[in-house]
DNA sequence: GAGTTAGTTGCGAATGATTCGCATGTGCAT
DNA sequence: ATGCACATGCGAATCATTCGCAACTAACTC
């Protein structure tokens, strides 16, 4: 069972880090999911390739990768934080506030008004995120029909 | 020390709520701050009105406010919620990822922005927030001195 | 390839924000 | 004025996240 290591262990080198089967299994899970995890998630992930991973262990690999820019570290609504692979794309999730799922939504107008915004204000924009709340189409229409 | 608390009564009664003095005291702090606090500020001010008035009530009236329309609760970067007045304009929060100020930004970008995005995937926007992280000038200046 | 050592891990305990349980207190409808 | 459902205060409980420390190991040196 490879990994693809490659690529995980040379963003560790870049920044510094040992390369460990822990943070490669962290940063293969955040490779493969399409969206953000929170922390228990990508814990109980961690967990099937190896029993033994500790939730510290991957708050503390999470920690380095958010601190070195690897992985960007999101306030979404909740209580948990989610984590996600930097991509440096620039994009704005939507949130559902009835059945609370999240879509992710490129966004050039978000990276657009995110840096007039930060022009204006003398700002040197690193990151930009967009949280938009609402209602999705499907409950909407199950709203509709309990109505 | 009569407090501007017609305001603050009409908002809990419309919502159903009693008329409380703690209820008064903490809307009068978010109504006269000018950004965004999180719980123990307001908290703290909160016992310069009332000695006795609890953490937990803060929390409790915060909670009922929020899910009355009346509060917003932010998730920006740290560890501590921030709730603001649901002033029905929508901003974006500059956040200085040097010295952690705030500042807010109307954003009227933000606005159409969101609007668009929720309109093509079928989304009824009920609230937008922006969040931009990056260094504000003096942080950039007092860099710059160092280097 | 073995030795050394600083960086990592696992575990459980500690922390800090937020919530809960319950006995007591108090708006407000009657 | 009276009753009672809703609110409050307090301390204990919860939940996410972090820390302390002893055991482990990646990676540098010979």
């Amino acid at each position: 069972m490879k990994h693809t290591s490659s690529l995980a262990d040379s963003r560790l080198r870049d920044i510094g880090k040992r390369v460990t089967s822990q943070r490669r299994i962290v940063m293969d899970i955040l490779a493969s999911a399409e969206g953000h995890l929170d922390a228990s998630e990508i814990y109980e992930r961690a967990r099937q390739a190896n029993a033994t991973l500790s939730l510290a262990t991957v708050y503390r690999t999470l920690k380095a990768l958010c601190e070195n820019g690897v992985v960007r570290q999101l306030h979404l609504a909740g209580e948990r934080h989610h984590y996600e692979l930097d991509r440096e794309d620039r994009h704005a999730h939507l949130v559902c506030s009835v059945c609370g799922r999240i879509w992710e939504v490129d966004s050039t107008s978000l990276s657009r008004a995110a840096r007039a915004a930060g022009r204006e204000f003398g700002f040197q924009v690193t990151a930009a995120r967009m949280e938009v709340v609402g209602v999705c189409a499907s409950c909407r229409n199950e709203l509709g029909q309990e109505k």
